[in-house]
RNA sequence: GUGAGCGUAGCCUAGUGGUUAAGGCGCCAGGUUGUGGCCCUGGAGAUCGUGGGUUCAAAUCCCACCGUUCACCCCA
């Protein structure tokens, strides 16, 4: 017997009513800020990744499925979204247009991880990106946008988390006030912490042993150790949530897992935190596009998991409504019935009403108990005496009512009955 | 990659060494002529995760592998 591959999962049709749900209210969110939606392969050159997202991050060094081609390039399954992105803005010359560039995308994405809940090999991001502006006030919309997401979606308790990790100008300069400060306590650190000082010193900052987060906590801020532009960019971005009402906390050890983010970071926790609780991040990076061979090109921008948007859905259960159901099942007795069942499903069709027809010549109660359990609202039933007198039964499946109807009227009246 | 828990029909669960592995949900059929939901009756459906081992005898004990969950890690 096959199973899906480890970490991955099907989507059953009683399990899509969520995700229609949370893609729908995506959607919607960006078409109402006017972003458009963009699709990238599930697959591009592996160094898209490696450049942008960084060597020395987990993602580049151990979790992308790299493969070679029959033709020898080097690929990787997408492992996040915001480098296609800007891959594609640039291929396709879009900084040719009137910037901003607003763009969204819906997604799998893969990450090679040990599985488990909230965390997949193939997870599937919802993101958008605004690229080719500086303006701080791009900043507060993708924030704002994150967080009218998950209040659409009726998600309560959600918290943004905010940060400024500085510019390639200012960062050398506090990444080095911040070895000095660790430089004392280096015995003392994790093993990983050890290898972060050198490697990826920020990430020092948001490690959760005990030893390190009291080290951590008494570490100099990269707020504190901001250039001219960066603190004025990162207090107008304050000021503009203020002027939204959007409330976010401010988090020193916020930062990111990839190296391609300048400035603003931010997260959005769900109320009930566990192990892998964060519903989406984001922030801005401005580097992104020059990075990939583009002119000097800002972008900032903002990606969810739906998997644990669809996880924190039933937890909080909002109403979900649910997948559309039959109008009508079409119920017959005997074989000549049977053709005219066919006709007239196919019939109803046309006319967009959604239409079940019975199979297999099952007795009429077998029929009845598969159009109560499809939860139709109708059934049509179909026999001898309907059939040489041009007519159909019409049930209703909520009330037990039923009525004669002539085949001529039936699309007619469950068109009105539809509603 | 590290540590821990779990793995019995599609789903949930009982069964901790001894005859045909039990129940609930769901599914299928029937409860007299061509009518669902409730109820009743019957039926199908399980190599007890996989492979080895211990034993006269294993779902039950041991080992390995796989999967899953939780934590670390990482991040969406």
């Amino acid at each position: 017997m096959h199973k899906a591959p480890r970490g991955t999962f099907d989507i059953l049709p009683q399990e899509h009513a969520y995700w229609k749900y949370a893609e729908e209210k995506a959607v919607s969110l960006c078409l109402l800020y006017g972003y458009q939606p963009l699709s990238t392969p599930i697959f591009e050159d592996a160094q898209l990744f490696t450049r942008t997202v960084g060597g020395g991050t987990d993602i580049v060094d151990k979790e992308m499925y790299v493969f070679q081609d029959k033709g020898g390039q080097e690929l990787a399954l997408r492992a996040e979204g915001t480098a296609p992105v800007c891959r594609a803005y640039l291929e396709h010359g879009l900084f040719n247009l009137a910037q901003p560039v607003k763009l969204y995308y819906i997604g799998p994405a893969f990450r090679y991880e040990r599985p488990q809940a909230g965390r997949y090999r193939q997870h599937h991001q919802f993101g958008f990106e605004a690229l080719g502006e500086a303006d701080p006030v791009l900043d507060a919309e993708v924030i704002e946008m994150a967080w009218r997401l998950f209040i659409s979606l009726g998600l309560s308790g959600v918290s943004i988390q905010l940060n400024s990790i500085g510019c390639k100008l200012c960062r050398p300069g506090y990444l080095e006030v911040l070895r000095q400060h660790y430089s004392g306590y280096a015995e003392r650190l994790c093993s990983d912490c050890k290898a972060r000082l050198t490697r990826k010193p920020l990430r020092l900052l948001d490690c959760k042993q005990a030893v390190c987060q009291e080290i951590a906590g008494t570490a100099p801020k990269t707020t504190d150790h901001l250039c001219h532009e960066c603190r004025l960019h990162f207090e107008t971005v304050h000021g503009y949530l203020g002027t939204l009402g959007i409330p976010f906390y401010l988090n020193h050890r916020l930062v990111r897992g990839l190296d391609y983010y300048t400035r603003t970071v931010f997260e959005v926790e769900p109320q009930e935190k566990g192990g892998q609780s964060s519903l989406g991040g984001g922030g801005r990076y401005d580097d992104l596009i020059e990075t990939l061979g583009g002119n000097p090109t800002p972008g900032v921008g903002f990606a969810a998991g739906l998997e644990r948007i669809v996880l924190n859905l039933k937890r909080e259960s909002p109403d979900i409504p649910p997948l559309p159901r039959p109008v009508a099942f079409v119920a017959y007795l005997g074989p000549e019935a049977k053709i005219e069942a066919l006709k007239i499903a196919s019939e109803l069709r046309k006319a967009e009403l959604a239409i079940i027809m019975a199979t297999g010549d099952k007795s009429l109660k077998g029929q009845m108990r598969q159009a109560n359990s499809l939860g139709s609202t109708y059934a049509v039933i179909l026999g001898k005496e309907e059939l040489s007198n041009r007519n159909a039964i019409l049930r209703d499946m909520g009330s037990g009512d039923q009525q004669t109807v002539p085949l001529t009227e039936l699309t007619r009246v469950l068109k009105q009955g539809q509603k």
